[in-house]
DNA sequence: CAGTATACATACCGGTTGGTATAGTGCAAG
DNA sequence: CTTGCACTATACCAACCGGTATGTATACTG
């Protein structure tokens, strides 16, 4: 045996990362190949095809990802903290990944999922998987902030959490085609808080700018 | 001369049929010639790239669709009414498009110019002159509930008009990617309705399943 | 030291892509 | 009848695509 290298690794988070700024369709497997360091031969050592690394490479990335949520879902948070957390680790996503071409990266499971259109199984399974996992969340969240009675009527947080989820996407998605960081900036939070529909005595309580997003994680 | 030929035309609507029904990316050039009976020569006769003609395809479609929300939007209809029209209409949409693999086709011109990611600057444009162009439709919209009283708070009409159309493209995208008409059935009229935000008294109002969508235009 | 499985490199494949060069065709004006 | 132009058909290109075949270096195992 040889001893083991960081080479898979290497090319699932290179994939990720070039996916993210352009798209599933325009870059290549030798592009990523080339950007990661690795020969072709390498690549399909490890992966049997494109299709197959990009749903790996989701899967790894969202373990990556789930840390963070979980951190920002923290019971050491309110529900109303757990809210303002959301739309600032949408934002901070938005901002660490941006590029000059392309200030607005947009979800790259999702982005990807979408143009699949007929083709590509592997592809819209992963966009589905990544789904599921953001509304699993979502809808957490708000079974938090019902079960603190700061919602209005009696929505079922199933539908709201998809609700959000539809909206975050398709503003990352208009977004990213304005290239403009703005306008999500703008109107993230509006959507979001008409989703759920606070009651008013809680609605847009503002927000310190400089509010951590990330706080210790409950010890068990 | 010789006499006009509908080529050009043609060649227009073939390719937003196949576009439409799978992806910008995954349809060439070829295959849209071979669609609409016309040889590539004839193609780059009329049309200097791919790209191109995508635009130039997604004005042309624009000018069809004008016409339907124009009678979507009619002042014949009371604002709540014209509410529902929409929800109507997209879903309406939607039927109409399906294909065995893609029940839900999404909004052509964005799936499209989301995907484009970095490349493809004519792509981006036509996504967001289509963009613009529904987003004036909404605003529209929102500004008749909003005279009418209907609306609580004082909403911005312009936000809630961009709130909505990113709503509903996030939505599509989502169906898409799950292939399913269903979700987007069940979740279109409660994100609006809670984007709208509707005075309590107005809201979920039942609508019957037959209600005409499209009525006559009024005479000027 | 032989055997073997892993890890990677080189070179190449057939197919498809968007785009072009060119020759030909139908038709109207001169 | 012929010239000229709008249009169309044929043939072709270089670039690139995802994927594969084959060879080799390494390193553990018996």
């Amino acid at each position: 045996m040889r001893k083991p290298t960081d080479t898979r690794e290497k090319l699932l988070e290179t994939a990720i990362a070039l996916i993210w700024q352009s798209s599933y369709a325009s870059v290549g497997v030798a592009e990523i190949c080339k950007q990661a360091g690795v020969t072709k031969g390498s690549f399909y050592h490890y992966f049997t095809s494109k299709a197959e690394l990009f749903y790996e490479a989701c899967q790894h990335h969202w373990q990556v990802k789930k840390k963070e949520l979980d951190a920002i879902y923290s019971p050491s948070f309110t529900p109303l903290q757990q809210l303002e957390n959301l739309i600032r680790f949408v934002i901070d996503q938005q901002e660490s990944e941006a590029v000059d071409e392309n200030p607005v990266s947009g979800c790259p499971f999702f982005t990807a999922g979408a143009q699949s259109g007929c083709s590509e199984l592997k592809v819209r399974q992963a966009a589905q998987e990544m789904s599921d996992n953001a509304v699993t969340y979502n809808v957490a969240l708000v079974r938090n902030l019902k079960a603190e009675g700061l919602l209005n009527g009696d929505p079922a947080p199933q539908q709201i959490g998809r609700l959000l989820h539809e909206f975050i996407q398709g503003l990352l998605v208009t977004g990213r085609v304005y290239r403009s960081l703005e306008l999500v900036k703008q109107d993230l939070r509006e959507g979001i808080y008409r989703l759920v529909d606070l009651k008013a005595e809680y609605r847009c309580q503002p927000v310190a700018d400089e509010a951590p997003v990330v706080a210790a994680p409950l010890p068990a």
